[in-house]
DNA sequence: CTAATCTCAGGCTTACTGAAATAG
DNA sequence: CCTATTTCAGTACGCCTGAGATTA
């Protein structure tokens, strides 16, 4: 094993946040693997299942997923089922995207294997820390992405 | 603006750190290509800077990136100057890295600009905050890198 | 002869850019 | 005519695979 650590980079938060960021990307990447699904395959899912049906347009803009990246994102749920898609009557420009009853069981059973890797990453953090850096990620995330999950 | 949260999503520190984690990536990204630099050209030249000239599959390891993009990426900044490459005489297989004069002036000036993206991702926690955040992500990093940095 | 190190070419995924098609 | 939304094609980057060359 190599020394264990670079202090001109550990120094540094935004070093850290995104070093730790991705691995969480990887954990929970290989974890929906498994499923053949990816990080905004299952984003996209639990934005459906909060926010109910919502035109693509608002989809992309909420994950800050790019617009015909949305498409190919709802392709791949449509194929399988978990999404269902229909032209808005009021503007028949929109689409409308919701979740279905599979997408939603399918969501639940992920969210619960989330928590595995959570418990995985966060393991030398006590309960009380972890609710700590939690809260303290949640008021960063929401500055940082300007009030969108 | 649209509604602020994705409880779903928000509720896991898995995603808070992969989105905050991300956005920070880009943060500094952003800055780095102002100078025609990537992330991976900082971590290099940080550790080099860190921990003296270094044979090629070492830094790959230290920084979990792959050998031959090591290549790539040391090629560039030899190109500009910031390493020396020479070969080992005790084992010639090997090529030393190292970081000269110019590229450690450059790191500086890069740590610099990195305190300001510190400053904008945590701009609604405090000193206090700003330092407990960092001292989990720490212990958080040391357990997710496996020691490495 | 086997293994380690570096190098190079190329594939795959993700994120983005730009433009066409449809509708308001 | 101009804008909004969706869609599609193509680019750029990061991450990885595999093979070749050199040396231990």
């Amino acid at each position: 094993m190599l020394p264990p650590s670079t202090p001109r980079l550990t120094a540094l938060t935004p070093y850290l946040l995104s070093t730790v960021g991705k691995v969480a990307r990887t954990l929970v990447g290989d974890l929906l693997a498994a499923r053949d699904l990816r990080l905004w395959d299952m984003a996209v899912l639990a934005v459906l299942a909060d926010h109910g049906p919502l035109p693509q347009r608002d989809l992309a803009e909420r994950l800050a997923l790019h617009p015909s990246d949305v498409v190919k994102v709802l392709d791949g749920l449509a194929r399988r089922g978990y999404v269902d898609r229909a032209r808005d009557t009021a503007d028949r420009r929109r689409v409308l995207a919701g979740i279905s009853e599979p997408g939603l069981r399918v969501l639940d059973e992920l969210v619960a294997e989330v928590a595995t890797v959570h418990d995985d990453l966060l393991a030398p953090l006590d309960a009380a820390e972890r609710a700590t850096l939690h809260a303290l990620l949640l008021r960063v995330h929401a500055h940082a992405v300007g009030g969108r999950p």
